[in-house]
DNA sequence: TTACCGTGTGGAACGCGTTTCATAGCAAGT
DNA sequence: ACTTGCTATGAAACGCGTTCCACACGGTAA
């Protein structure tokens, strides 16, 4: 009952496993006697080769890692599907890694990478430093999806910096001046709400009149509604996620007030349904630009221009 | 340059590869003494062992892999999400394997179950014949996400029926009559699509008055609103999502008409924001349970109720 | 003192496909 | 007749961790 191997294979075929081997990869010669009489035998024992061998020997194995947080947002899920498409253009699989922003976790793939369990690690998002990314690089290509500023680490990203100096520059031009701010999480651990920050001080010289972290959901948007409403001069929320945009709103007007103006980001229903002004991040695009240089070994930075919708 | 291995750490300790892996494994007996020396050397030459040696000699993976057609549905990402909470706390990793509802794409992944690549295959969707899955079983778990009526095959899916049902019954008791479906696939593909519409003949004793094929996105609702705008006489829609109702009332809008009442499903946020009702069908759940089946190997069938939400 | 058990360790085989290298037959070129 | 140069094929080593089994040594129970 146990699986037929390819020594099994040779003998019934009356040759050696050498030969079937070729025979299965097309490479070197065999002759069509051969090549017919080993066909013979594989398709009469309904054998294929074990990849976990063909890796082992190898040294490959055609997977990538791909780390991200959860599932839950479509920065996470449009990467993952630019990722796997380009994937499987390549004959390359890709191996889901929940992280959880878990430094620990985000470790394990690390060690998961070093133990050869993936050729090549994107991290979508993370929450250990930079340098350890830089420092895995020894164990197989890995990729961020954030600028690598100059620290030596392949990177496929949003230009999130031009498309936040276009929006700001709109409201500011449309005469906003207080103007409240979601971000996903606290800026001393990410960088996009670093960006986000600098490039209002950039254009506005001052900080945002308000500023909620850790807004990652509808649910997040509609529990700070409450919290924002307090500023009852608050004429503009440029908020982090269409679906966010859309739970402040709706929290607003729960509280019977009417919500400012807002714009959201990530081009989603949600806010095409509302005629939200938003940023497309073009994250498929993203995502097979961090494949094809997870795959490549190319250490490069590629930035992608995210643009500014302002829907008529 | 070349990577370490556990015969070199034997050497460099004084001990044999025997003693290594039984340190490594906390398995068998090893002196504190051997541990010591081996732990140093280890730690010296920051040594870990290949994966994928390991994977062959134990002949696993701890790789489940997943069959998505895409990833632009609640449905599937809610399923993945679900799986691979459910994977990692099993230390097992999910591939994540698109198939676009290819056949041939499909086999393909069947032939790496049968190559050994996974350990297990949990089909979310499909394209080829139940039997076939039923028959790749003997290389390994299959699990499916629909019913599998009374084929020997794991199964864990939302109890469609159940829901349909009321949600049709309560549609027939609010005196609609005029309804019309839309499905994501023809319903001689998609076993869901078959069972919407058999349930709703058995209720209304009839079928519905229009329904609408290959509707899957906010898009496709906008798009199929011209459609079903030209039927004046529609009182209900009752439709596979609740992006896609969003879709249809935007569509009816924009023809300056006012949109039939309608049910979504998925319990989208889109829908929370309309008050739309909806049937939530607990994917994650599903997931968790579809890996359960994999990583045991059980054959069992796991229906999971589905919610019918009024809002109100 | 003999018998037996727990502890510690190593040799060698195993899982399985790939690849290098050597060997050999045979035809074309000189 | 002799060197080249293919075409074919196999033996054996390789990649690397695991595991079975045999072999020791020290102690204890009989």
């Amino acid at each position: 009952m146990t699986m037929a191997n390819i020594r099994d294979i040779a003998r019934l075929a009356g040759y050696s496993p050498a030969t079937v081997s070729r025979t299965l990869n097309h490479s070197g010669y065999v002759s069509a006697t051969a090549a017919a009489k080993i066909q013979a035998v594989i398709a009469q024992l309904d054998y294929v080769p074990n990849d976990i061998a063909r890796d082992l020997s190898q040294g490959r194995t055609a997977n990538v890692g791909v780390v991200v947080p959860h599932l839950n947002a479509p920065f996470f899920t449009e990467i993952v599907n630019g990722i796997s498409s380009a994937a499987f253009a390549a004959d390359y699989n890709v191996v889901l890694l929940q992280s959880k922003y878990d430094a620990a976790l985000e470790r394990t793939y690390l060690t998961q990478l070093h133990r050869k369990a993936f050729d090549a690690l994107i991290f979508t998002s993370r929450a250990i430093p930079l340098t350890e990314l830089v420092a895995a690089q020894q164990y197989g290509a890995v990729v961020c999806c954030e600028n690598p500023g100059t620290k030596p680490l392949a990177a496929a990203y949003s230009q999130r910096e031009t498309a936040y100096l276009q929006a700001f520059r709109w409201l500011k031009g449309q005469g906003y001046q207080h103007i409240a701010l979601t971000l996903s999480r606290d800026a001393t651990l990410s960088a996009t709400s670093r960006a986000t920050l600098a490039t209002f001080k950039r254009v506005f010289g001052c900080a945002p009149a308000v500023v909620e972290t850790d807004v990652t959901t509808y649910q997040d948007g509609y529990r700070v509604a409450t919290d924002l409403a307090k500023n009852t001069d608050l004429d503009y929320i440029f908020s982090n996620g269409d679906d966010i945009a859309t739970g402040i709103r709706q929290g607003y007007l729960d509280q019977h007030r009417t919500a400012p103006a807002l714009m959201g980001q990530e081009n989603q229903v949600s806010g095409q349904l509302l005629g939200l002004p938003t940023i497309d991040h073009h994250f498929r695009q993203i995502g097979a630009a961090a494949f094809d240089l997870a795959a490549t070994g190319r250490v490069a930075s590629v930035p992608v221009t995210a643009d500014l919708l302002l829907r008529r």
